[in-house]
DNA sequence: ACCCAGGACTGAT
DNA sequence: ATCAGTCATGGG
């Protein structure tokens, strides 16, 4: 028997059909922060709830107290991803990407944990922000089960001091983290408003958020706002645009012409594009 | 010791 | 409007 971490009866589990999605490819992608893996598959949270998951060719094995729509709902299941991606323009980087990870997939973020993340993300490696988010719901989220911990509320981060968040590790981002969160706790800022509007208009406003700026913006409305026509430049993407994109100029190109090229190269679906070429390039152009 | 990490903010031009 | 300096922390 498995040991159950989560203290998940073994008989609560549903049978959900992914086809084409890749668990191993998916979760530790650099857009969700709550998965840890364990044996044979992973650990984390959807809806707030604790769970366990397991991948069986195309089905997912979840365990934990969920409805079938909750878990369908985070994998985005509803997406026909295969006529998404097939809709993709025939770029040949991009179909490298595409090729080299079958299976990757955007997930549904909570916004409000995912704002949070980013904010954290800045010169921060992957597992370094997954560290973070797990500490932050042990310091200051509610215990909901074994070694099983929500994500605070923003109402809860806004009540804290910032010495209370360095203490979790976050370093000059604490400040952000709980200003933002004052922000969101007191109404200055409000995601169905950031919602209502374009894409563009939105990443204006979520730069209202202190600690968000640009590339965070992007962030949180490609992986909690499913807006695919997002597109977040960081280091890496900022490098592989270069690279392969404006291979002649000496300077470093400005963003603007960045994301006037992404709009040119991949249209409407950058933001999936650039999810595959950012975990493409990031793989494969250093080892680790 | 040195360099980099899914950046954003600040102040000087 | 653009641009270098600065901001903690961990890992190679």
């Amino acid at each position: 028997m498995k040991p159950e971490i989560f203290n998940i009866m073994p008989q609560d589990y549903l049978r959900l059909e992914a086809p084409g999605l890749s668990l191993d490819q998916t979760l530790p992608s650099g857009h969700t922060f709550c998965w840890q893996s364990i044996d044979g598959g992973w650990k984390g949270y959807i809806s707030g709830k604790p769970c366990r998951i397991y991948q069986s060719g195309n089905h997912l094995i979840v365990h934990g107290d969920l409805t079938p729509s909750e878990a369908a709902h985070y994998f985005a299941l509803d997406v026909p991803w295969d006529k998404l991606l097939a809709a993709l323009p025939d770029e040949p980087h991009l179909q490298q990407a595409l090729q080299s990870l079958p299976g990757l997939r955007c997930v549904r973020e909570p916004w409000f944990e995912c704002t949070a993340n980013f904010i954290c993300s800045s010169l921060k490696q992957i597992p370094h922000i997954r560290q973070i988010n797990l500490e932050l719901r042990r310091r200051f989220g509610q215990s909901i089960g074994s070694d099983a911990f929500s994500f605070p509320e923003p109402e809860v981060i806004a009540a804290l001091e910032e010495k209370d968040l360095r203490a979790c590790r976050l370093g000059f981002r604490a400040r952000h983290l709980l200003a933002a969160s004052r922000q969101i706790a007191d109404g200055r800022f409000n995601w169905a408003q950031a919602m209502s509007l374009s894409t563009d208009e939105a990443a204006l406003y979520l730069q209202n958020l202190q600690g968000v700026g640009e590339k965070v913006a992007h962030c949180i409305l490609l992986y909690a706002g499913g807006r695919y026509d997002a597109f977040p430049v960081d280091v890496w993407v900022f490098r592989l645009m270069r690279q392969f994109y404006f291979p002649k100029s000496r300077r470093p190109p400005k963003l603007k012409n960045i994301n006037r090229k992404s709009r040119e190269l991949f249209g409407p679906l950058r933001g999936i594009a650039q999810h595959y070429l950012f975990h493409w390039y990031r793989t494969t152009y250093v080892k680790d």
